[in-house]
DNA sequence: AGCACGCCGACT
DNA sequence: GTCGGCGTGCTC
């Protein structure tokens, strides 16, 4: 076992396959499969991963290199990990370093650092000794100069050097050149690890009691330090910082101390914990109703047989999912394994983590995107060093490096935000699978709105990719009933000449719960609804020069922004096209909301809550708290109002418009409007106040709306199923999404047609091209290429093909296989091809 | 992705 | 006659 299998960190085509290295004998006990590396590539020195052990090589020995470096002290990967990136670069057609680096804090994301230093003479002699004569000493000022530096420093950074002689960067070439100086690289982290000043006694307990017994009087501050150091001795080490204040002496003192012999200040890693200074409430498991129970049983059976299985649980919403995850994931502990908790990132707030740390306290990691890279790598440090055994987190927490998972829960299920939509566009539900199949663990999903995906693998339970096993839990476990909705017709308002954005029942709803001082929610369903800038004399709309799509207007800061590439313009007083002074503002924001709002309603007390309003870390927090303690009587907002959020107060909820999303061109888009609605209808009447709900639409006779108000998923599911089917899109069959742009149009529509046409070819070479239409069990379909729904993005153009298949083919690697031959082809680096496997997003 | 090698234009 | 453009190809 002398060679080791390297994914080197270059994400690109030619380098996307194993190198290999040498082990060296004094790294040999440091090497393992997912240890990372830093090994010579090129001309440089890279970062790594080891992804096999092999007693040696086919590579000729002359070309082999060995390892430079290992960088980490325990490998960040384990072997399980290693396997289910091969797995994701196959079923994602993206390279395996980009799986790899998903599954790492960014901080582990090292770089080659340059150093320079003297070389020692005999290197020098090797230089004039192939007859080639140069010199070995310095021939200019700068030369010398440069030499001196490096000669007083012994060894510095080729950054440094550069910053310290500017103009010299030819001199340091030369001198590298001829052989007086030498260069070297390394693999430096990016990451920052916290310190903080402690202290910890230097001698045994004993020894400073009877130190204190016979301490010198003159130094009775110093007396005092010990004495308190004695008495918090089961607390070792103290923070110096706290030691200071309590005992109120200064720095000197203790280091005096110190200097006596009696204690080491030392400088102590501390892990940031983005919870610090909070209480979690410590909970008890609640008894389960009889259907929890059955439930749990279940699922339990299954845990403790430790074999792999995959369970959907349909739960409508208060049907108390939340404590049988909790109950379960006590039994994995109990078994001495791991959970995985995966909540939608706009769902994981503070309520939800102290629910987990209520009742697991400190054994509980959280992930999310909004801790601070140093926060996220301390987290993750907790998991990989055993100090946490349940985590919480958003998407990336499926590759928590746990050594012996038992079970992975995956809460609201349906949510789009679990496909992630940059390389690796990976769907988590898929990772957590795979992830618990390669462990023997147990998968819940769990959803009062389950994915029509999940629910139909679910219900046929064969040819799908997956086949969960389906429990139900219909009714909620307080035993209230479920909201009255009622659906509104908005052309009817109009009709009876009402043109404000409420209907007169939702007006007549807010008055009497603002009278009887209960809360109300209000859901706009933004989608489709930005504000854009407009001219009503000649028509002209901003646009981005960019990306061609509309801009938005943003009233804080008085400017016009490109939601796409962040494209910011000072908003125009004048249309910039015809002059024209009746340039405005239009479409309905939150912020319209609001102003209708105080000018209906005098005096109401609105929070707003969008993506202006909850920039700020932990705002939204805040914001959720102080309609919690009752400071106001309305929460104003888009989707993020519909999520898990639970106040009692909350008796009447209205949505502005129920399908401004339901004509999008996205084949989910009644799917999204069904779960949207449901969700935000389950927010009303959760507890001892009936609670009642309000649909505005313009299309009521939807079914998606009304099986919403009827709170009936499976008559949804009938419905939709029958349009998925005949359509032909998912679940009956699935989808690949490619999309290919560049900064010429024609050169691009001309690449799009021959990536159609090969791909036609090449499947039908294989037999598999042809019609869905005719039921085959195996079939594939190529539609495109058109111009992308962003048809200009950052300055490209952009088109897709999507390609519709079923069956037991290689739909992915073909069509990866026809994008890289084409790439290759047309040898053309501005030319970009994106494969998006199962995609959410078709906007 | 970098970086070196290699073959054709504007300069001393 | 040379410096340097970036096309092409490789990295164990």
């Amino acid at each position: 076992m002398d060679v080791a299998k390297v994914i080197v960190d270059v994400p690109s085509k030619d380098t996307d396959r194993p190198f290999d290295y040498l082990i060296p004998d004094r790294l040999r006990p440091w090497v393992e499969v997912g240890s990372r590396v830093g090994v010579p590539f090129g001309n440089r020195t890279m970062q790594g991963y080891v992804v096999s052990l092999h007693p040696r090589s086919d590579i000729d020995s002359a070309r082999i290199k060995p390892i430079q470096s290992v960088l980490d002290f325990a490998p960040p990967l384990s072997p399980d990990l290693v396997d289910l990136s091969v797995w994701m670069k196959e079923r994602y057609a993206c390279r395996q370093i980009t799986a790899l680096q998903s599954m790492l804090p960014t901080a582990l994301k090292g770089k080659a650092e340059r150093y320079i230093t003297l070389a020692d003479p005999s290197e020098r002699e090797q230089g004039s000794r192939e007859g080639v004569l140069f010199s070995v000493q310095p021939e200019t000022e700068g030369e010398q100069n440069v030499l001196a530096f490096v000669r007083q420093r012994g060894e510095v950074s080729l950054e440094q050097l550069n910053r310290a002689f500017p103009e010299e960067s030819a001199s340091v070439k030369a001198l590298l050149a001829r052989g007086l100086l030498r260069e070297y690289q390394q693999i430096k982290d990016k990451l920052s690890k916290k310190t903080m000043k402690a202290l910890e006694l230097a001698v045994s307990l004993e020894e400073a009691q009877e130190a204190l017994n016979n301490f010198p009087a003159k130094a009775q501050r110093q007396k005092d330090v010990l004495a308190y150091i004695v008495e918090m001795e089961p607390f070792l080490p103290l923070s110096l910082k706290e030691v200071l204040t309590t005992v109120g002496v200064t720095a000197g003192t203790v280091k005096g101390l110190a200097d006596k012999g009696y204690i080491v200040i030392e400088d102590m890693e501390v892990f940031r914990d983005p919870y610090k200074g909070r209480n979690f409430e410590p909970t008890e498991p609640l008894a389960l109703t009889s259907e929890q129970k059955q439930v749990y049983s279940r699922i339990i059976h299954q845990l403790d047989e430790r074999n792999h299985g995959v369970f959907l649980l349909h739960g409508v919403t208060g049907s108390g999912k939340t404590e049988i995850y909790l109950q379960i994931i006590q039994r994995c502990l109990e078994q001495e394994r791991e959970a995985v908790v995966l909540v939608p990132e706009i769902a994981l707030t503070p309520q939800m983590v102290e629910r987990f740390k209520g009742r697991f306290g400190d054994r509980v990691a959280v992930m999310h995107s909004r801790l601070s890279s140093g926060e996220r790598y301390d987290e993750w440090r907790k998991i990989h060093e055993g100090r946490a055994s349940v985590v919480v987190g958003a998407r990336s927490a499926v590759f928590a490096p746990f050594t012996s998972l038992g079970l992975i829960i995956m809460d609201e299920e349906h949510e789009t935000s679990y496909k992630q939509e940059e390389t690796p566009k990976y769907h988590a539900r898929d990772v957590a699978i795979r992830r618990a199949s390669q462990a023997g663990a147990v998968v819940i999903l769990g959803s009062a709105t389950p994915s029509l995906e999940s629910y139909h693998a679910a219900r046929s339970r064969s040819s799908s990719e997956f086949e969960p096993e389906l429990l139900e839990m219909p009714s909620r476990a307080l035993g209230n009933r479920l909201p009255e909705v009622r659906i509104i017709d908005m052309r009817e308002e109009l009709k009876e000449g009402n043109r404000s954005m409420f209907s007169r029942p939702l007006h007549e709803a807010i008055t009497a719960r603002l009278e009887r001082k209960e809360q109300i929610v209000l859901l706009l369903n933004r989608r489709g609804y930005s504000t854009f800038v407009m001219c009503r004399s000649c028509g002209y709309v901003a646009q981005c020069p960019e990306c061609d799509i509309s801009l938005t207007y943003h009233q804080k800061s008085n400017n016009l922004r490109c939601h796409y590439c962040g494209y910011a313009v000072q908003a125009p007083e004048v249309c910039p096209d015809c002059g024209s002074e009746h340039i405005r503002y239009f479409g309905t924001g939150t912020q319209r909301v609001e102003e209708e709002l105080a000018k209906l309603f005098p005096g109401i007390r609105v929070i707003r809550m969008d993506v202006d309003t909850t920039t700020e870390k932990g705002s939204h927090e805040k914001l959720l708290k102080q309609f919690r303690d009752k400071k106001a009587d309305l929460l104003l907002g888009t989707q993020m109002v519909a999520k898990g959020l639970d106040f009692p107060d909350v008796t009447l909820v209205g949505v502005i418009t129920a399908d401004s999303a339901l004509n999008l061109p996205d084949f989910r888009a009644a799917e999204k409007t069904f779960q949207l609605l449901t969700q935000v209808a389950g927010r009303a009447g959760r507890h001892h106040l009936p609670g009642e709900v309000f649909i505005q639409s313009y299309t009521p006779e939807h079914y998606s709306i009304i099986h919403a108000s009827g709170h009936d998923y499976l008559s949804f599911v009938k419905d939709e199923l029958k349009h998925r089917k005949a359509l032909h899109y998912p679940p009956y069959c699935r989808l690949i999404l490619v999309t290919l742009s560049h900064e010429q149009l024609p050169l691009l529509v001309r690449v799009a047609e021959n990536y159609a046409s090969d791909l036609k070819r090449r499947a039908d070479r294989r037999g598999w091209f042809g019609s869905l239409d005719r039921f085959a069990a195996e079939a594939l379909d190529v539609l495109g290429p058109v111009a992308s729904p962003i048809p200009r993005l950052k300055n490209r153009y952009r088109f897709q093909c999507m390609i519709k298949w079923r069956g037991d083919m290689d739909a992915v690697s073909l069509a990866r296989q026809v994008a890289e031959e084409l790439q290759d082809s047309v040898r053309d680096t501005k030319l970009q091809i994106s494969i998006d496997v199962d995609p959410q997003m078709l906007m």
